[in-house]
DNA sequence: ACTAGGATTGAGACCGGACTCACAATGGGG
DNA sequence: CCCCATTGTGAGTCCGGTCTCAATCCTAGT
């Protein structure tokens, strides 16, 4: 149908430069824009390529120039918005500085992305944004550093690594809405989450994720400073699909001395969450407290609006796409480092409990 | 720190070649598996592979094979959950069979899409999935399957292009959603988008995108059925920011004759709507009714759960990428194509309307 | 022993741009 | 009028793989 009768030959500077009657090479400098051109050749060769509609070939300048123009992006689950968001804050950036972004998707894998991070490594991408699946086995981030690609960190630290890294800090946010949910009465507060883990949680286990340990460590602080004792036993971890976040929920909530109050470790899990204590017929907050990570929009749109840390995301992706462009054209990070804070948005989900009352349909031992 | 002495330069095969004393062609058949090999030089280059610790230059090897082993995905907006889930199913199959997925943002500009394509082009991916801003400028989509190169079309159709496209049946499920808000004693619906348009809605008006002018079809379609006149006035479109989305909210419930029923054309117009609905004191569905496109997780969080029209998305992006690396690979399109229907959700947010009665703090003329 | 025929092997030509180098042409200053 | 600095130009190399082709090795058949 269409008018190509040549098969699939592409045409090259080579075909440019036989059309404009000259050297590859002056075809090359006058297309490139580089080297001492004539008016006259360089105005027959834009003719001619244009009239070939002649495109360079970005795979071949990458070789030479041993640029791509592209990076890398390693996130957990492009599906979980968190990332959408800040995936969309890194294309928004890579953009305006005329990088392209290959997306990989880990699942939280940790071998899925030591392959990622090789494939892209392979592909000669610019530089890489990763998520790290984990803050303790960081050999493959270590081996981008080593081969003297940029490389910037989204969301979580890894453990004993310079890099830079765009992540709010933790510690403090879950201190500080676990004072919130103590000062409201609470005591029973369980706190879950998707990390995979071999064994169930138990005081003073080391975690894959730097995230989930500083929230954990942020929670502790309150409770120490109250002189409390953090109930380990509502730490659930592996949360991992629909149906485990329903029977963790259902756990934590039908126990004998159950959670007062819930926090969910992400946006996605919330909504698991939320739906197993609907269908438990416990009502939020009378019942039961709810506190979660992510500030999405339909947070405000349940009945009561719920209670959230809202992270900065999409600028976090916005900056982590600047400090690593600026790393590829070998600027120093820039100073000050750009810091994060998440805040507390106190909506309706976290209610005051009275110390004595015990939550209805369970019994005092 | 690290144990590089030598500057940037990468090892190569000819590297290798020298470290397993043989030939460059010899180390790139061990190494690619091809031609004929004598186990001793296997071996050697393998080990010497291992020792220098190889790897392949992709750029390298696509430049002369002509695949790159990566998909172009251009979609509007990766922030919208929507393309989310559409773009993990592209990318779980690209994944699966050794591809790469780089991703483009276009925000529904034509001009951006247009540029994308280009660039896609030019980094010489494989083959392209569009989500098409435009079911009218084709142009470049055009283009793309002049040169060859496999395209496929996601949630939207390209006039008169013979391209595969993996989209619901929009006409089909608009009626179905539109008799369910006329039986529901709706005669008032507004249909609010974010349709970019140089003009306001008429009746009969030419429509950039395929998915509203169907979606529109159907629900004329709707009304015919009923002998009643579609109300042109309540199709708004333009609702591009929440600002301007709260704005259309209030006028098409606050004018004399107001809507009774309200459809969202995506999940991110959604939460802006119902937002206004509840600024404006009003509830669903008691005195108004809400349908939505796109069934979300946190659609059966709100009170009422919020009736909506479900779509495959994660299953387009899955046939979209399984289609396209068919295209690749030479093969023909599956048979029978693979069909997407959309289904009505009925949930709580539209109600029974009683056919004399107005809405409060509203006065019959 | 001698050779046909397959298995191995190395040299070198590509892929399509970027860029170096040697050389010609122009032209301004002394 | 000559010399050197400045363009303008084409030939050819390089990037790091793949792949062709001809040469060489080996082994079995006669």
């Amino acid at each position: 149908m269409s008018s190509n009768g040549s098969r699939r030959r592409e045409i090259t500077v080579a075909d440019v430069a036989k059309a404009a009657q000259v050297s590859k090479a002056q075809a090359a400098r006058a297309l490139g824009n580089y080297g001492a051109v004539s008016d006259d050749v360089r105005s027959r060769v834009l003719a001619a390529a244009e009239e070939l509609s002649y495109r360079p070939n970005e795979l071949a300048r990458s070789m030479n120039t041993g640029k791509s123009n592209t990076i890398g992006v390693i996130v957990g689950d492009i599906e979980n918005p968190h990332f959408g968001l800040a995936t969309r804050g890194i294309t928004d950036t890579a953009k305006k500085s005329g990088f392209n972004v290959i997306l990989i998707n880990t699942d939280e894998e940790l071998a899925a992305e030591i392959e990622a991070v090789q494939v892209l490594l392979d592909k000669r991408v610019d530089g890489l944004i990763v998520a790290p699946a984990s803050s303790v086995e960081t050999h493959h981030l270590q081996r981008v550093q080593d081969s003297g690609r940029p490389l910037v960190l989204l969301d979580r630290h890894a453990g004993g690594m310079e890099v830079e890294t765009m992540a709010v800090d933790m510690v403090d946010i879950s201190r500080e809405s676990t004072r919130h949910l103590l000062q409201s009465g609470h005591q029973r507060i369980a706190f879950i989450s998707t990390l995979k883990t071999e064994t169930p949680y138990r005081a003073g286990m080391v975690l894959d994720s730097s995230q989930i340990a500083d929230r954990l460590d942020g929670m502790q602080q309150a409770y120490q400073e109250r002189e409390l004792v953090f109930p380990a036993d509502l730490v659930r971890l592996n949360a991992g699909d629909a149906e485990s976040i329903r029977r963790i929920t259902r756990e934590v909530l039908l126990m004998p001395d159950p959670a007062t109050a819930i926090v969910a470790s992400d946006g996605l899990i919330a909504l698991s969450i939320v739906e197993a204590i609907q269908e438990l017929g416990l009502a939020i907050p009378a019942d039961v407290s709810f506190l979660m990570y992510d500030d999405f929009a339909w947070t405000r749109l349940t009945t009561p609006p719920l209670t959230v840390v809202a992270q900065p995301v999409y600028n976090m992706g916005l900056a982590a796409a600047k400090a690593l462009i600026r790393q590829i054209d070998g600027l120093p990070p820039s100073t000050p480092a750009p810091q994060f804070t998440a805040t507390l948005v106190r909506r309706g989900s976290v209610g005051t409990r009275k110390c004595a009352e015990t939550p209805a349909g369970t019994t005092v031992p």
